[in-house]
DNA sequence: CTAGCGTCTGTAGCCGCTACAGACTCAAGC
DNA sequence: GCTTGAGTCTGTAGCGGCTACAGACGCTAG
């Protein structure tokens, strides 16, 4: 036997940085496959580590979940998976960066009335009068 | 009788862009008021018009539903609302900020893998490999 | 008188978790 | 042996902010 000792789920989850009730969550809805078990209780190999690390750094990018089932497989075929992760990737950098405008745009305007509440110009409030008649908007 | 016609829930969403359903939700959680009835459909005046602007207008801005409540409250009373319309304003300019930072990071790994994807310079996928060996993430 | 639009209520689903409740297993300490 | 405590189990409900039905009703025009 190599050195894969079998851990259970708390240490998979030490490990990994992924909450327990994620874990099994993730294999309830078929992200990651059903454990093995030693007894009633789930027991981890490294593989199972390896996995759900892959997920975890996906997750960190933002992919959406089905994305990243798309990306597993990808990881399991060979070279030529190349280019659908690209564009897997490709396609969810531009939701990231659709999402970053919109924040921006947020922003932006946020800032300007919390700074035209602190000059305290107007008689009202900058940032009330701004909501109530629809000058901040794009 | 001034300009007030009463408008169903139909015009109501069409003067707001604030779709049927959303104003029916809004009203159920109690952001909006229970709207007056002829017979059974809700009938809409000037004043609802107005509230559920504002309401609109502060979710473009993202701030959540607790927070607009907040705001509908302080709208209503006086100029002394301004400093807690200040406030609210910047703890949600935060949370705003630190979304921002998370999709710049990962604009930014996101960019680069399929950068290198394009560049083709590596045996394997270096988007699959990256998130395999764990070079991305912060 | 019927076709078609608008509206009604109520409920379930979306995403990605998170948070229980209530039961069990297991190893260590007394 | 007996208890305590940590870990794990299943199952279900909730979060936020909608969205999408199903199935009934009302109102007007042709």
């Amino acid at each position: 036997m190599t050195t894969s000792g079998t851990i259970p789920i708390g240490e998979l989850s030490r490990q990994t940085g992924c909450n327990i009730e994620t874990i099994r969550y993730y294999e309830r809805i078929g992200l990651l496959p059903l454990a093995a078990r030693r007894g009633r209780y789930r027991s981890y190999g490294g593989g199972d580590v390896r996995r759900l690390a892959f997920v975890r750094r996906a997750r960190e990018l933002g992919f959406p979940i089905e994305a990243i089932r798309a990306l597993l497989t990808l990881a399991e075929g060979g070279a030529q998976s190349c280019q659908q992760a690209h564009d897997l990737a490709q396609g969810h950098l531009t939701e990231v960066r659709a999402k970053l405008a919109d924040l921006e745009r947020m922003a932006g305007v946020l800032a300007e009335a919390v700074l035209a509440c602190e000059r305290g110009d107007n008689s009202g409030c900058p940032l009330l009068e701004a909501l109530t008649d629809g000058t901040p908007a794009h």
